[in-house]
DNA sequence: GCCATGGCTAGTA
DNA sequence: GCCATGGCTAGTA
């Protein structure tokens, strides 16, 4: 596994309870500004094996990003259920909920 | 070759 | 709405 890999899984699981991290915000903390995508590319392959909280990463518009319907659902239910409150246009307030990593 | 991004622009109101 | 980007991974040889 590669450092950056690493880095971004340490980060992931250590954003708390009742806040999110947009994927940018984790590329840059694992020291790769540009590499938002590989974060999505990690969560797909790397979250069940290294038990991370997927459902606390979105975009830098505070949207759910995830495109299948089920998964989408899912990380709505688990935000809410963490106390995350999203909008009426399904958005989340970075300005109260983003995690400063 | 991929992509669950993000930042910038053009186009609407 | 477009498209440049980048680190990884699947797939071939």
């Amino acid at each position: 596994m590669q450092p950056f890999t690493e880095q971004v899984i340490t980060i992931i699981r250590a954003i708390p309870v009742g806040k999110v991290m947009t994927y940018g915000q984790i590329a840059a903390s694992a020291g790769s500004p540009r590499g938002a995508r590989q974060v999505v590319r990690i969560l797909h392959t790397m979250s069940d094996k290294y038990d991370l909280p997927w459902h606390r990463v979105i975009n830098v518009k505070g949207e759910i990003a995830i495109t299948e319907d089920e998964s989408r659902f899912l990380q709505k239910i688990l935000l809410e259920e963490e106390g995350i409150t999203l909008n009426e246009d399904g958005r989340i307030d970075l300005s109260i909920y983003r995690h400063d990593g």
